[in-house]
RNA sequence: GCGAGAGUGGCGGAACUGGUAGACGCACUGGAUUUAGGAUCCAGCGCACCGAGUGCAUGGGGGUUCAACUCCCCCCUCUCGCACCA
C-alpha cells in the first residue's frame, strides 16, 4: 500500500528539475514587446493567510493554463502574483503568538510563495508584490492626497457599522446579513468620523460600464446592477399644516400621486420631533420610536416586521390637489433610502396597503388596470403594475408611463418637486481603527484644519516594526506615531491615526504589476497602457460586489488622475465554483479540508492541476474525489509508459506525413490527431472547458494504445506526431510532465517554447462516412458509405437496407429526410 | 417576493447552429498476469424483460417538428445573490 509509488513516474525528481530550470532560464518573465500581442492573464491574488488551500489549486492551474496556452499562441503573456497582506487575522495571529504582524505575514509569504513554485505555475515572480511593504503602499497614500485634493475623498461624521470584535468599523459592502463578513459577530451602530470615497459620483459610470462588459458572467453584472440600486422618480414637497417646515419625499411611482392618503415618516427622520413637540401625541410617539428602535437592533434584518406605525397629529399637504393628509412614523420606512418619508398610495404599493388596513386608513386607486376593475372596498392588495390615470384631475386618462413625466414637468413647472434619481450605494468608508493596514497619510492641526503629509515625506510607515511588543496595537494609542507637527504652520498637530481598508490595496495592485518596481511613481504609464487592461481574470465569485466593484471605481479614479487610460480593469471574468467535499464547502470548522501538500506530495503537482481541470468546467463548483485523483495520476503514468516505449520513432527531425500513402488504420489515427487538436483549441477558445479539452487528449491517447497494440506496425511518422500532440496539448495543463518526455524525445528546446499545434483541415477529410439510418425517428441502422454520395443513392441504400426494411413492415415511404453527413429518416 | 443559474446513469460530467443521449473519467463486475496484494492489460457496465432483440429513458406535464437534453408554454425542486429600496 505504502510502496503504491513505486510504480509511478518520478514525478518528484522530474518536478524539481523542471522548476529549476524554469527559475534559472528564467523562461517566465517578461516585458514589455510592442511587436507582439500581449495577453494579461490574472488570478486574485491571496491573502497569505499560512498554506495554500484546494480554492487556490484550482484558481491558480485555471489560471496558469490560460497563461500557458496562451504564450504558446504567440502572445507575450504577462501573468503576475503577489500577496494581498494587510488585514486583521494577522493581528489576530500576532497577538496570540507574540509576534508582530509583519512577521507573521511575511513567513506565510515565504512558505505559501514555495508552495506556489511546487506547482509549477508559470508566473513571473521578479514582479512580485506584497501589500504591506512601505513600497507598495507609499503610492496608494499618494493617489490618496490626489483624490483628497480633488475632493473625492473627504471625511465626515456618521453612523458607521461598528464590529466589537473586530474593534473597527466596516463599509457596507461588508456586512453581511447584519454581522460582520469576517467574524460574523453582530454589526452596531455607532457614531464616528471616518474617510469617504466618494464612489456615488461615478454611480452611473459604474453602471453602464456593465453593459460593456460582456466578458463577465450575467450574474456579476446583475448583482453590482442591484448593488448600484439606481431608481429615477420624483421629489417633491409636501408642505405642512400650520409649519413653514416641508416634508420631501421620493417617489419612483410619481402617477400614482393622487391616491396618496397618508404619509410615512421613519422613526429616525429630523422633522418627527418638531412636529410632535408639545403635542398630546409626544408621548405616544416617542414611545414607539423607542420600541422600534430596540427592535431594529435586536431583529436579524432576513425577518420582515409587521408594518406598525403611529399618528403624529399633524397633517401636509398634496401639493397636487391640496389634500390634508395625515402624517405618520411607521416602522418599516427606511431613513437611509430616499428622502426618509414615503408618500403612501395603498391601492398601489403593498405596505401602504398593509398599513392602510390595519389603521384603517382610505385605500384610493388611481391607476386603473385593462383587465379588471379596481374598488377601494374589495381589494385585497394592492395594484402595482401600470395602468391608466383615474380620478388624478387634469392627468386623468393618461397611461401610467405618460403620467409619471407630465406629472414631474408639472411639479417642476410649479417648483414644488423635481426629477430625481437615488442610488442604493453608498460612498465607501475607508477609516479602519487597526494597527495592519496602510496608514491614511494625514495631519490633524488645530489651527490649519486637516493638512495632508507633503509627498516629500511619504510613505507615513507604521511605528514598531521592530518592537515587537506593542507593535500592533491600534495607532491612536501610540503617541510616538500621532504626535507630529503641522507641515504648514509647524506647530504641534496630531497625526490620523486611521488606517486604510484593505480593499484599498486590492483595487489597483493589477495595475502595480505593469511597472512593479517602479519607485518614482505609482504607475509607469507607458507599462500600463501596453498591459492594461487584465484580458482575462479569475476569482471565486465572493467577490462579485466587493472587490470588483471597487477595482472598477479606482481604474476610473487612476484613469481620471491621468495614470491610466482604460475604463475598465478587466476586459473577461472567469469567476471559479468552489472546492466542495462531502455536500459542502471545505472549511476548517466542517474538518473536510484536503491540504494540496499532502496531494502533491504524493501523486505531484501535474497530477493534483490535471484532476482540479478535470473534474468539472471551472465555472461550476468541483467535487473533491480522491479516487479521482488516482485517475488523472493513471492517465499520466499511461503516457508515460506509451511515450517512453516507443521513443524509437522520434529522430529529433519533423516528421513529415503524405496522407496519400497511410494506410487507413494510420490514416484513421492520423485523423483522430487533428481531430483532437480541433477540440481541444475550441475548449479552451470558446468557454475555458478543459475538462472536454482533457477528455479529448485521453480519446486520442486511447486511440494511439489501441493502434500500438494491434500487430501491424504504427508509421512511426504518425505515431511520432501523435505523441508530440498528446505533450503540447497537455503542456499548459501538466507542465512538468510534458517538459520531461520532450526532452525525452530528443527535441531540443523547452516545451514552453514550442508553438501551439496547428489542426490541419486537410487530415480531417474523410472519404466513408457513417450515417444513421432512422425509421419514424427511431435509429434503425448505421450505413457505411462514401462522402460523396448523392442523397438520391444514399435514400436507396437506406430503403433497401435489411434490418430497415423490416421495421418498413411493407409500408411506403410518406417522407425521407436527409441530413448531409448525417442521417437519413424514412417516414412512413 | 425579485434577480441569476442549474436539474442527464451508482458518481463527476459529455452532446457543435434541433439530427446516433450518456464521450471521457470514477466506482462496480468478470477475465488475464501474479506466490499474494498492488500495479497493468482485456471485456462488460442507463433501466426493464431470461435473452437475440425489443421497449422505456435527459425534474414533471403539454406543445412545435420527420426528429427535442436542445425551441415554446405551464409546473416542481435545488444552489447562489438581493431583499420593507417607496
Amino acid at each position: 500500500m505504502e510502496d503504491s509509488t513505486k510504480d509511478r513516474y518520478e514525478f518528484k525528481r522530474i518536478e524539481s528539475k523542471w522548476q529549476q530550470r524554469w527559475e534559472t532560464e528564467q523562461t517566465n518573465k517578461v516585458s514589455e514587446d510592442p511587436a507582439k500581442d500581449k495577453y494579461y492573464v490574472l488570478e486574485m491574488f491571496p491573502y497569505p493567510s499560512g498554506r495554500i488551500h484546494m480554492g487556490h489549486v484550482r484558481n491558480y492551474s485555471i489560471g496558469d493554463v490560460i497563461a500557458r496556452y496562451k504564450r504558446m499562441c504567440g502572445f507575450n503573456v504577462l501573468h503576475p502574483m503577489g500577496w494581498d497582506a494587510f488585514g486583521l487575522p494577522a493581528e489576530n495571529a500576532a497577538l496570540k503568538r507574540g509576534i508582530h504582524p509583519a512577521t507573521w505575514t511575511y513567513e506565510n509569504i515565504a512558505y505559501m510563495r514555495e508552495q506556489l513554485k511546487a506547482m509549477g505555475l508559470s508566473y513571473d515572480w521578479e514582479r512580485e508584490i506584497a501589500t504591506c511593504r512601505p513600497e507598495y503602499y507609499r503610492w496608494e497614500q499618494l493617489i490618496f492626497l490626489k483624490l483628497l485634493d480633488k475632493g473625492i475623498v473627504y471625511r465626515k461624521e456618521t453612523t458607521v457599522n461598528w464590529c466589537e470584535d473586530c474593534a473597527t468599523v466596516l463599509a457596507r459592502e461588508q456586512v453581511i446579513d447584519g454581522c460582520c463578513w469576517r467574524c460574523d459577530q453582530q454589526v452596531l451602530p455607532k457614531t464616528m468620523h471616518g474617510w469617504f470615497l466618494k464612489i456615488t459620483d461615478y454611480a452611473d459610470e459604474l453602471l453602464d460600464g456593465l453593459d460593456k462588459l460582456t466578458g463577465w458572467p450575467e450574474k456579476v453584472r446583475t448583482m453590482q446592477r442591484n448593488w448600484i440600486g439606481k431608481s429615477q422618480g420624483l421629489a417633491c414637497d409636501f408642505s405642512i399644516e400650520d409649519s413653514d417646515e416641508t416634508i420631501t419625499i421620493f417617489t419612483t411611482r410619481p402617477d400614482t400621486i393622487f391616491g396618496v392618503t397618508f404619509m410615512s415618516l421613519a422613526v429616525e427622520h429630523p422633522l418627527v420631533e418638531s412636529l410632535i413637540s408639545g403635542t398630546d401625541q409626544e408621548k405616544p410617539v416617542q414611545e414607539f420610536i423607542q420600541q422600534t428602535l430596540i427592535e431594529k437592533q435586536r431583529n436579524s434584518p432576513e425577518d420582515e416586521q409587521e408594518k406598525n406605525g403611529v399618528f403624529t397629529g399633524k397633517y401636509c399637504l398634496n401639493p397636487f390637489n391640496g389634500e390634508r393628509i395625515p402624517i405618520y412614523v411607521a416602522n418599516f420606512v427606511l431613513m437611509e433610502y430616499g428622502t426618509g418619508a414615503v408618500m403612501a398610495v395603498p391601492a398601489h404599493d403593498q405596505r401602504d396597503f398593509e398599513f392602510a388596513k390595519k389603521y384603517s386608513l382610505p385605500i384610493r386607486p388611481v391607476v386603473q388596470p385593462s383587465e379588471k376593475q379596481l374598488n377601494s372596498q374589495s381589494m385585497e392588495e394592492a395594484w402595482e403594475a401600470d395602468g391608466i390615470l383615474i380620478d388624478s384631475g387634469e392627468f386623468t386618462g393618461l397611461r401610467s408611463n405618460d403620467a409619471k413625466k407630465e406629472i414631474i414637468n408639472f411639479a417642476l413647472k410649479k417648483g414644488f418637486g423635481k426629477p430625481h434619481i437615488t442610488y442604493r450605494l453608498r460612498d465607501w468608508g475607508i477609516s479602519r481603527q487597526r494597527y495592519w493596514g496602510a496608514p491614511i497619510p494625514v495631519i490633524h492641526c488645530g489651527d490649519c484644519g486637516i493638512v495632508g503629509v507633503p509627498e516629500a515625506q511619504l510613505p507615513v510607515t507604521l511605528p514598531g516594526i521592530d518592537s515587537p511588543d506593542d507593535s500592533h496595537t491600534p495607532l491612536h494609542k501610540q503617541s510616538d506615531f500621532f504626535m507630529t507637527s503641522c507641515p504648514q504652520c509647524g506647530k504641534e498637530a496630531r497625526r490620523e491615526t486611521d488606517t486604510m481598508d484593505t480593499f484599498m490595496e486590492s483595487s489597483w495592485y493589477f495595475a502595480r504589476y505593469t511597472s512593479p518596481r517602479k519607485n518614482d511613481g505609482p504607475l509607469d504609464k507607458k507599462a500600463a497602457q501596453y498591459w492594461l487592461s487584465v484580458d482575462q481574470y479569475i476569482g471565486g465569485v465572493e467577490h462579485a460586489i466587493l472587490h470588483l466593484l471597487y477595482a472598477r471605481f479606482f481604474t476610473k479614479l487612476l484613469r481620471d488622475l491621468g495614470y491610466l487610460d482604460v475604463d475598465e480593469p478587466f476586459s473577461n471574468l472567469l469567476t471559479q465554483g468552489m472546492v466542495i467535499k462531502d455536500g459542502s464547502k471545505m472549511s476548517k470548522s466542517k474538518g473536510n479540508v484536503v491540504d494540496p501538500n499532502d496531494l502533491i506530495n504524493k501523486y505531484g503537482a501535474d497530477t493534483v492541476r490535471l484532476f482540479s481541470l478535470f473534474a468539472a468546467p471551472p465555472e461550476r463548483d468541483l467535487e473533491w474525489n480522491a479516487q479521482g485523483v488516482e485517475g488523472a495520476s493513471r492517465f499520466l503514468n499511461r503516457v508515460y509508459r506509451l511515450v517512453t516505449a516507443n521513443t524509437d520513432c522520434f529522430t529529433g527531425k519533423k516528421s513529415a506525413v503524405v496522407i496519400k500513402d497511410l494506410n487507413p488504420e494510420n490514416r484513421e489515427l492520423y485523423r483522430k490527431l487533428h481531430k483532437t487538436i480541433q477540440r481541444v483549441t475550441s475548449s479552451i477558445e470558446t468557454n475555458f472547458h478543459f475538462n472536454t479539452a482533457i477528455s479529448a487528449v485521453m480519446e486520442l491517447v486511447n486511440d494511439i494504445n489501441g493502434a500500438t497494440a494491434k500487430n501491424q506496425p504504427v508509421d512511426p511518422a504518425v505515431l511520432s506526431l501523435s505523441l508530440e500532440t498528446v505533450l503540447l496539448l497537455l503542456s499548459p495543463m501538466t507542465p512538468h510532465f510534458c517538459e520531461e518526455l520532450w526532452e525525452i524525445t530528443k527535441h531540443g528546446k523547452s516545451i514552453a517554447d514550442e508553438s501551439w499545434p496547428v489542426c490541419s483541415q486537410e487530415a480531417l477529410t474523410e472519404d466513408e462516412l457513417t450515417i444513421v439510418v432512422q425509421v419514424n425517428g427511431k435509429v434503425r441502422n448505421r450505413l457505411q458509405v462514401s462522402v460523396d454520395i448523392s442523397d438520391e443513392d444514399l435514400k436507396r441504400a437506406a430503403l433497401t437496407d435489411e434490418r430497415v426494411c423490416k421495421f418498413m413492415d411493407g409500408k411506403k415511404a410518406k417522407k425521407i429526410i436527409v441530413v448531409k453527413r448525417k442521417l437519413v429518416n424514412i417516414v412512413i
